[in-house]
DNA sequence: CTGAAAGCGCTAACAT
DNA sequence: ATGTTAGCGCTTTCAG
């Protein structure tokens, strides 16, 4: 049923070594033309597949690669996979996805089962800022990629969006429309995409010149929607002229914002404009139809496999780069010009 | 840095075949008691992970097993994908997800590589009605699961929605509503979800005494949103008085013919109701929110699963039943009272 | 250019 | 109860 190199040996009439030299491109050229085509048209005909854990075995790769994500459910993660295993697929490489759900102990055991799989590197969309993974990971010199999240000090290239240039280009985008009172719905501070955000949130309000009392931030517990209802409530809850407009962190926390404000008897964006991250699907299905970043997450998996892909193949570790990808700002319905009154 | 099973034994010492014996739980009993504590002890000591490609290679197995999706970016399948790694990682396998995009060339490539990866056993959500994929799976007598698709004679195990109480359902429903005229945009007929829900609609519209002239059918090319635009102009251009409801034949389709009803100048449900299946993610937030089959996602990826996993424990093929699971109705925005004019 | 031989790390039959 | 041995299927030195 399944042939072995060895069969496939015997039925050319070579020995297995030759037989394995000849029907790996690499060594190719160390056997007879000859004898390549015969080997190679008594395999096609045996139907002959190589078993890949017999090879991983001797070559100590395994031909597949780990991929953490926090949850495929969130939709910003499958398209990323789909990127990563356009690169993945055609390189000989499998990629075994686990979902961490964010749970640090979690991600710990299921990195150790994928090493345990001998993975020949990582992609990791999990990590958070001070991550105990990466640093295992960068001990190990095991290959391995970031998406979309950074670590605070930078141990590993990286793909992610240019998020300081987003938060720019959606404040000027609500000043253009006439808001004054901005606040910020952040992301948890242990990731990145929370940390960097606002950051760059507060750094650009003060480059704009809008008023720092004006421009309220909170940080929520989570990228959900129950997280963002949490924020608006406690930003509404607050004394004096509420804001005009939220930039939130991510979509998900732009549509519990959303929910929150309609709870709270406000219209988005009559009252209150909102802007999102990600451009996950839907987003412009959804009522109102979001603004948000239009991150390019199939480009994202595509240009951090190619980096893993690299690394694998050849021999050095790359520099630690970051990739920083542009995400258009696509305007919808959620934004609109300030309320006068 | 990474010990190996000699590494254990020799600390321990022990023979290195006494030591797997030791450390694996079915032939641990085999070994004293007093050499089993010490040989685990080191084990953990020593952080040993058995290298999973040599024990595959030895046992025949890889702990592996393929899981095809026609595309991860459905949202009707992370969740599927999650229910299985519930039950596959406790079990000790890992899910090698691959996209097929439908493409039944793409399908056969993909599940060769996975075969040359020696998987264990398949999960396919990709089934066609007709699937030499699974006839081959069949032949060769791996161990495989069909969820959400049926092929036409029943192969092998399968855990999939009840969609002919769900279409009767449906109707019942619109018909307390008052709709007389109800349409069905059936999905592509080379899919079971596609075949069985349109024989499952004219037999019901029989069943209740719908006029069939009434009640027109037509079949969409694919599972989006312009497929569902395109059958639903198709539906609007016929003579005669059109329809007060249709029924999709998935989410999807439900989405884009309340686009086309948008195009056409006509509201959803005001001038004709909507319904869809499965109840993907965002449903509850498109507008208006939609109506549809709660799919137990989530639960259908466990049972097949389940399923898979006593089979590649046990020895013997399980018979190819059916497991129907129940989809809840959830009535949203998208379906109302029939129009009274 | 081809053959021979060793060995990756593990398990399982067999021997002690 | 433990040790011995062989071998899964492949690649890769090293000889010839």
């Amino acid at each position: 049923m399944v042939s072995t190199l060895a069969d496939v040996a015997e039925a050319a009439g070579v020995h297995p070594g030759t037989a394995s030299k000849a029907l790996n491109p690499e060594s190719r050229h160390l056997v007879a033309a000859e004898t390549v085509k015969r080997v190679l048209e008594i395999a096609t005909k045996m139907n002959y597949q190589p078993n890949s854990l017999a090879r991983g075995l001797r070559t100590k790769r395994s031909y597949t690669v780990g991929f953490m994500v926090p949850d495929l459910i969130n939709p910003l993660f499958p398209p990323i996979v789909r990127g990563v295993e356009a690169v993945l697929g055609p390189a000989g490489l499998s990629a075994l996805i686990v979902n961490t759900d964010n749970d640090p102990k979690r991600e710990m055991q299921l990195f150790d089962t994928l090493v345990n799989r001998r993975c020949d590197g990582f992609i990791l969309a999990t990590a958070f800022r001070n991550d105990p993974v990466v640093k295992e990971i960068v001990k190990r010199k095991i290959p391995a990629v970031l998406v979309n999240r950074l670590t605070e000090t930078q141990l590993l290239p990286a793909v992610v969006g240019d998020e300081a240039i987003e938060v720019r280009e959606a404040i000027d985008h609500l000043v253009k429309l006439g808001h004054r009172r901005i606040a910020h719905v952040a992301g948890p501070q242990n990731l990145s995409t929370g940390y960097i955000r606002l950051r760059a949130f507060k750094e650009v309000i003060n480059a704009v010149g809008l008023a720092e009392a004006d421009c309220p931030t909170v940080v929520s517990t989570g990228y959900n929607e129950s997280a963002g209802m949490d924020a608006i409530a406690k930003l509404l809850a607050r004394p004096g002229p509420r804001p005009t407009a939220i930039l939130a962190a991510n979509d998900q926390l732009a549509i519990g914002v959303i929910d929150g404000l309609k709870a709270a008897g406000l219209d988005c964006p009559r009252d209150i404009s909102v802007i999102g991250f990600n451009d996950i699907p839907m987003m412009d299905r959804v009522h109102p139809t979001l603004t948000t970043f239009a991150l390019p997450k199939h480009q994202m998996g595509v240009e951090a496999a190619e980096i893993l892909r690299a690394w694998i193949e050849g021999d050095a570790a790359p520099e630690p780069k970051i990739v920083y990808l542009r995400c258009p700002l696509v305007i919808r319905e959620s934004t609109g010009p300030a309320p006068t009154n």
